[in-house]
RNA sequence: GGGCGCUUAGCUCAGCGGUAGAGCGCCGCCCUUACAAGGCGGAGGACCCAGGUUCGAAACCUGGAGCGCCCACCA
């Protein structure tokens, strides 16, 4: 044998570590992951995806793993299709949660009131943890493999994304979408600002429910109310009923005496009152309860705020209660009007849900605070209901576009002012004449009066508001930019369900309303045209994944023990857009990083087996051999449930489909059945053989570079076939590879052997002991097994094999029946006669149940005369073959003395 | 009070009209010159329950149960 020139040095472990680390680097040095405009034509359609931006604050856990590979996937398989594409990074300010967590950080520091440094210095500090987090977050993703574009990473904060903020919020505001109202908004005591109703967490919780009584102030009488936080009666107004309600109807107009100040409060009928609940009447907190105020705002009751900014009871409230902590007013507030008997009933527990910060889960308050921004969505909503229901946006799975409208329909106005200092300034000034005004720039004097005397409002913008920009901001809005003609509208999200209302709906909504139809690639303002809604990654027991649980998986331990291609498999397999949970451990990344490695061996074969001549040179094959027409076809067969569970971003499927066929198919048969060829065959026989098993491997690994980057870049490499294969093409189908007779032909050969394997572990014969076999078999089927006669005496060591297709005299032989094919082991006296018979019982067990049941089906008539012809066909063979079979067992039982205790034939048991 | 999702092998999940699949785990045997992060063989399932549609249902329809989630101004 010629002396080989492939490399032997390959290590036997695939070592993901050393790999990952010198490929991401060259990757972005030789600028891949950029994305040119100018590049974009009608042979190169764009395709981007802008990232979710991750908080500046944290670091990433398992759940952006899992988001980001989603993304990586389809943008790897584009630019391998040709597409211009762009990932567009990038990362948020995220207000409240960072303003917490440095407010946190700078107590543990020793500054006890982080707010006393005032505005300017505090958001310096913040700007400075900015610095020193926000690369994390960058290391991260690289780390991951996502091939961003670096050059564009963003921050929400940028200069031009904040002009960006600027130009959306004076273009609404004059456009009457932004007004200032003072209206109850959900206040947060810890963080001390308002929120947005999207930006509360619902929370079932054991309180009670306390009625107590209101005289009527002429003394003739009283009305009993009912509330579940009593102390909010310090800001009560008034007593409201429904104005149908005959039991009230001749109290309203009169007042009931508050018992701490003394005042009367009018009782008045609004219709928003349900006289089937409690008592019918209800008490009217317009400063604590959204309820309550508009009740007031319709009856002209006063609003009297009880509470400070903090929690506590403010000087405003009668009786002495002011300075106590809410929860401490309750209780004293109970057990005043109790000792003065005016407590009527108590329910406990009373189970019903409070409203929480989603930041800092401190239960909030509704509260007056004064003035507030809020977003007037009535006419926004409906292009963005329409742009779903038509199918311009599409959401995967489907299913979402419902509770999307449903929301969409119940929205209220959205308050975007944030009691911050970090996060976009609200761009309106007042001046001391009272006027007010909107500015994209910093103005000097009011455009009204010409003061010089301006101030600015205090407030900064809801997070969201900056977000909602995301997908256009980030590609130059409001300019017309080249980037946001080439890539707008960008092509998928890729989003978990949590903040489908918080952030996808509201995208659509500005996008809609603020895009200029002609700046973009399609004329259509919408963010993008697909998207593609995940679940969330839990921990092993199914439980959220926090840092007070203390179960949050970094992803670099994942990715320093497996390897990052590891962790982007067991992400991508787990994936189902079915499930809204995806629980997750640090061993589900093993089956990623044992793939990894079967395939690094299997190319090691490959590479190792590489004939003299023509090594490097792949071509598309001329099938040739069964077992090349086999592999192609099966090959072809994955080929194309790859690129469908792709387009459909089912990529758990397809992550499933590349894993079953390069382990289970490519390697147990393909590469074992390969092998005398390899190592025995002819000059010819190795370099065709050799030739489809590279050619296939090769395509194999483009199919799989979306998922696992790392491992088939490392081993695409050494085919020499490109420049890298994160540019390769994807893989073009071959329809002509499929071969429905090879599959069906390589499949008996496997069967023939995994009969004989099974038969060998049944009789415990060791595999150094040989035995032979003889098959009777007729028509290609027996061309199938003579072909690769060689290949079947080396994967069921056989010492021999014959093949005929004459009746031969089975006394002496095991008789197993293949695919109604008999195969013939002789026992030759070294087999135990018992064993086989109870070999053959237990086979003859389940051919009764298979034959009974086949017989049932072709006596019913309705099968008979409704089934597809084929359906039934397939049926009248299968029991053929079983009552074949059973013939041949039957009269092995006797042959090996053991047929006393044989069942009988199925119809007469 | 509405709505959505899930319920399939010990665990986590695919399948979504033609007699049950994967990964991990489990039990045997095997260091067979790609891989012990491996090979070969195996065990293990009233496909939540009850009705219905159908020649045929894990799959479709109706009802129910359990779990999870979302929405909602029951004070």
């Amino acid at each position: 044998m010629a002396e080989r020139s492939f490399d032997t040095t390959i290590p036997k472990a695939y070592d993901a570590k050393s790999v990952e680390s010198r490929w991401y680097a060259e990757w972005v040095d030789r600028g891949y992951f950029r994305a040119d405009p100018t590049r974009v034509s009608k042979d190169r359609p764009p395709f981007c995806i802008v990232l979710p931006p991750p908080n500046v604050t944290g670091a990433l856990h398992i759940g952006h793993a899992l988001q980001q590979t989603l993304q990586d996937v389809p943008i790897r398989r584009r630019r391998m299709q040709g597409y211009e594409t762009l990932w567009l990074p990038g990362t948020d300010h995220a207000g409240i949660a960072t303003q917490v967590v440095v407010e946190r950080h700078l107590r543990s520091q020793g500054v006890e009131d982080p707010r006393s440094l005032g505005r300017e210095a505090f958001v310096d500090r913040v700007w400075e943890w900015k610095e020193q987090y926000g690369n994390r977050i960058v290391e991260q993703m690289q780390a991951l493999g996502n091939s961003c574009d670096w050059s564009r990473l963003r921050f929400t904060m940028d200069e031009q994304l904040s002009r960006a903020v600027r130009v959306a919020f004076v273009r609404m505001y004059e456009d009457d979408l932004i007004y200032r109202g003072e209206r109850i908004v959900n206040w947060c005591p810890t963080d001390q600002t308002a929120l947005s109703d999207s930006e509360l967490e619902h929370d079932e919780v054991e309180g009670e429910l306390v009625t107590f009584r209101y005289p009527l102030s002429d003394g003739s009488g009283h009305i009993d109310v009912a509330t579940t936080r009593v102390e909010t009666m310090l800001g009560d107004t008034g007593v409201a009923v429904h104005p149908d309600d005959e039991r009230y109807r001749h109290l309203v107009g009169k007042t009931v005496r508050h018992p701490f100040s003394g005042q009367d409060l009018p009782i008045v009928a609004d219709s928003a009152v349900d006289p089937g609940f409690g008592t019918g009447a209800v008490k009217v907190t317009p400063a604590h309860d959204a309820t309550d105020f508009e009740t007031a705002e319709r009856t002209g009751l006063p609003r009297l705020n009880i509470l400070n900014g903090d929690g506590t009871i403010s000087d405003a409230a009668p009786g002495g209660f002011a300075g106590l902590d809410r929860y401490e007013a309750r209780r004293r507030v109970y057990q005043v009007l109790r000792e003065r008997g005016l407590i009527v009933k108590e329910e406990r527990p009373y189970v019903h849900s409070v409203g929480r910060c989603y930041r800092c889960h401190s239960e909030i308050e509704p509260w007056l605070s004064g003035k507030q921004w809020f977003v007037a969505v009535s006419r926004l909503a409906g292009p963005a209901k329409e742009a779903a229901e038509s199918g311009r946006v599409r959401f995967f799975p489907l299913r979402w576009v419902g509770p999307y409208t449903a929301w969409l329909d119940n929205l209220r106005d959205w308050n975007i002012s944030r009691q911050l200092w970090w996060g976009h300034r609200i761009p309106v000034w007042y001046c001391e004449d009272g006027h007010e005004f909107a500015a994209v720039e910093d103005p000097d004097t009011c455009p009204e009066c010409g003061s010089g005397r301006i101030e600015q409002d205090p407030d900064v913008l809801d997070t969201w508001f900056s977000s909602q920009l995301w997908p256009f901001s980030t590609l130059g809005w409001p300019d017309e930019t080249d980037d946001l003609r080439a890539f707008y509208p960008t092509s998928v999200l890729v989003t978990g369900y949590e903040i489908l209302y918080l952030w996808v709906a509201r995208m659509i909504m500005s996008g809609l309303y603020l895009v200029s139809p002609g700046s973009t690639r399609t004329g259509d303002p919408i963010p993008y045209e697909h998207v593609v809604i995940h679940g969330l990654v839990r921990d092993e027991k199914n439980r959220k994944m926090s840092k007070s649980l203390g179960n949050v998986i970094d992803p670099l331990e994942v990715i320093e023990r497996f390897g990052a291609d590891a962790l982007r498999f067991a992400v991508v397999r787990l994936a189902s857009p079915e499930q809204q949970n995806y629980p997750m451990g640090l061993r589900d990344a093993d089956a990623g990083r044992n793939f990894a490695n079967k395939i690094w061996n299997a190319a090691r074969l490959v590479f190792e087996a590489a004939p003299e001549v023509g090594v490097r040179e792949i071509r598309a094959p001329k099938s040739a051999s069964l077992l090349q027409s086999w592999l192609l076809s099966r090959h072809e067969a994955c080929r194309a449930e790859v690129d469908q569970a792709m387009e459909e971003y089912r990529f758990d499927a397809a992550a499933i489909a590349l894993h079953r066929f390069l382990w289970s198919e490519y390697c147990d048969w393909g590469l074992e059945m390969a092998k005398p060829a390899l190592y025995e065959g002819t000059d010819d026989r190795r370099t065709s053989t050799w030739g489809v098993l590279a050619w296939v491997l090769e395509r194999t690994l483009r199919l799989l570079h979306p998922i696992m980057p790392f491992v088939t870049e490392e081993i695409w490499q050494r085919f020499e076939a490109g420049e890298s294969i994160v540019v390769a093409p994807w893989p073009e189908p071959h329809w002509e590879h499929r071969d429905e007779d090879a599959e069906r032909r390589v499949s008996f050969v496997e069967e023939v052997v995994s009969s004989l394997r099974r038969f060998r572990s049944d009789h415990d014969v060791s595999p150094s002991r040989s035995i032979s076999a003889r098959v009777i078999v007729e028509g290609d089927r027996r061309e199938a097994l003579e072909s690769l006669a060689g290949e079947v005496r080396r994967l069921a060591r056989l010492d021999a094999l014959d093949i005929t297709d004459e009746t031969l005299d089975s006394r002496g032989s095991a008789r197993l029946v293949v695919q109604g094919a008999e195969v013939l082991v002789p026992l030759a006296g070294v087999l135990d006669p018992a064993v086989e018979c109870e070999r053959i019982r237990r086979r003859l067990l389940d051919l009764d149940g298979d034959t009974v049941r086949a017989e049932q089906k072709l006596a019913n008539e309705g099968f008979l005369a409704k089934a597809p012809a084929e359906v039934v066909e397939a049926e009248r063979r299968k029991l053929e073959g079983l009552k074949e079979e059973r013939a041949g067992l039957d009269a092995q039982l006797v042959e090996l003395g053991c047929a006393d205790d044989a069942a009988g034939s199925p119809g007469e048991r």
